[in-house]
Parts: structure tokens; C-alpha cells; sequence
DNA sequence: TTCCGCATTGAAAATGATTTGCAAGTGCAG
DNA sequence: CTGCACTTGCAAATCATTTTCAATGCGGAA
């Protein structure tokens, strides 16, 4: 669906400002896994006067929207990306942190299956593998 | 491999003390996944004058050993759990917040499968399952 | 066993990420 | 155009965790 973040937004009915407005924008060019901090530093590129808060307050706002998705791996803050991509897991690189996007339909399958065998409806799942690139 | 934490922790050559004994047994005799606060709460049971303090050090310490484990549920705090279990992966209940635990060869082999395809060594992963009970 | 050095401890202050209170500012329905 | 509820920026407040520092206590040496 090729509607842009700010256009889904809007859909919801919400106000839309100026600092919502970059934000959505700096999230909608973003192909990494930019943390608060991050997303703040790029809004401020546009409009130097966003405040901290707000960056936070959207980013919430947004993930409570399911626009946005929120990320933690592990190092103590997290991580947003634009909810509309297609679902994937992650796999980051202990060495360099980078972070490598993947999917795997029969990892899918299988998470489904355990929680079912479980007893449970599963709702949500997070999984992040961490490699060490291989000498070869 | 019947040793005690104590034990294990002994036989890395550090100093046992009366704080780190007793955090030891705390975590020894638990079968739930205790965040720092519990472990407090439940070392206080033996010793009031146990610090906060003194458990977040014993509790890295234990994890740098690799005697215990450190999960992250998503609720902003670590949760702990003695590494000599065997492997399993958990689901928590979003209705309760209850953790299941769950080991599943076929997951694990996938796992190590799709790090090796990315070009990976899988040193480690975390995999948590997010499920609501079946009504049925 | 006693002594001593160095690791460990408790209490409190410091962090770092995130949230909140509040007064001032601003979309947008009417 | 106007009112006012929703937003914003700033600063102070939280929360979990870490660090500082002086006091204390293991455990090897004598």
C-alpha cells in the first residue's frame, strides 16, 4: 500500500502539526532502525526547535497507531522503523552491530504452531539472532 | 551436573561472601524468572542489610560467569534465571504476564540455519512468543 | 592463628533513557 | 475568524541500573 506514513496518520483522524509532520517524514526515509536519539538528530535537520519530548511522545503515539514499530536489541534503548514494511526478523552482527533483515515462512509457520500447541492465540513474537560473521 | 550455584561460582576462584551466598540460594531456589527487585526482596528475607546495590553487581557478575541468564520481557527490566536449566525459549501470556517455557529442537535447528545461510555463526538468540490464551 | 592487602559492601549520588507537569502556542471545527 | 482542546518546548521527575567512595571483611601469607 503506497499511502505515505503521514497519510496514515492523518487516516486515524489525528491533528497533524509541523513536528509530527517531520517526524513522520524522518521515519518514512529512514531504511535503518534509528533509535529517539536519532530520529530526533534528523528531525532537527528540518526544524532545530523539535524537542526531545515530542520525538517521544510521537514515536508512542505512532507505535500506539501500529504505524511504527518498536525494536529493543538489547543495548538499552529503542529502535523505530515504519511499521508498513514487510514483517521480518533480525539478525545483528555482534561485531559491528549492523543489523540484518531477514524472513523465514517456515520460522513463521513453526512460532504459530508452538503457541497453538500451548494453548495460546499467538499475538506477538519477537526474535532477534546474534552472529558473528563466519572467516570463510 | 548436580553442583550447587555456589558451588559453580566457587570453582571460578572468586570470593564468597554472605551477601553473594545468600544471592545465590535466592536465585537457586527460584523457579520463576526474578527481576532485580524480587531477588532483593527475596535475599532481604535472610539478610535485611543487603543493598540493591550488591545484587545488580552479583547478578552481572553471575552473567558475565555465565551462571545466570538475563532475559528482556519488554517491561523495561531485566529478568534472571539460573543458566543451568536447560535451553528453552519462553511465551508469556499477555493477559496474565505468566511465562511459559518451551523448547523446540526443530526451532533451534532453524535457527542455527538461517544464521548459517546469512553468513552467520549464531553465538546467541532470543525468541519470545507474546500469546493469548484459547478461548476453546 | 593473626595480620594485611585488596576485593567487596552499603549508602547515596550519578546515569541514561524515557515520561510528565505546566504554561504558552496552534490546528481546525463551527 | 474564533475558541479551545490538543500540542509543544522546557525543565523537572521517573525508573532501572551503575558508579563513587569510605568502611568492612575475605583469605592467603607468615
Amino acid at each position: 500500500m503506497s499511502m505515505t506514513l503521514e497519510q496514515r496518520f492523518m487516516a486515524r483522524g489525528l491533528k497533524m502539526t509541523s513536528p509530527r509532520r517531520i517526524i513522520l517524514s524522518v521515519l518514512e526515509a529512514s531504511d535503518d532502525h534509528p533509535d529517539a536519539m536519532a530520529v530526533h538528530d534528523r528531525a532537527r535537520q528540518t526544524d532545530p526547535e523539535i524537542a526531545m519530548a515530542t520525538v517521544y511522545r510521537t514515536l508512542n503515539l505512532l507505535e500506539d497507531l501500529g504505524l511504527v514499530e518498536r525494536h529493543d536489541f538489547g543495548d538499552g534503548r529503542a529502535r523505530y522503523e515504519d511499521a508498513s514494511k514487510d514483517h521480518h526478523d533480525h539478525l545483528i552482527n555482534v561485531e559491528t552491530g549492523d543489523i540484518v533483515e531477514f524472513h523465514n515462512p517456515a520460522l513463521e509457520a513453526l512460532k504459530s504452531e508452538i503457541a497453538d500447541r500451548l494453548g495460546f492465540d499467538l499475538v506477538d513474537h519477537r526474535l532477534e539472532l546474534y552472529g558473528k560473521p563466519k572467516r570463510s
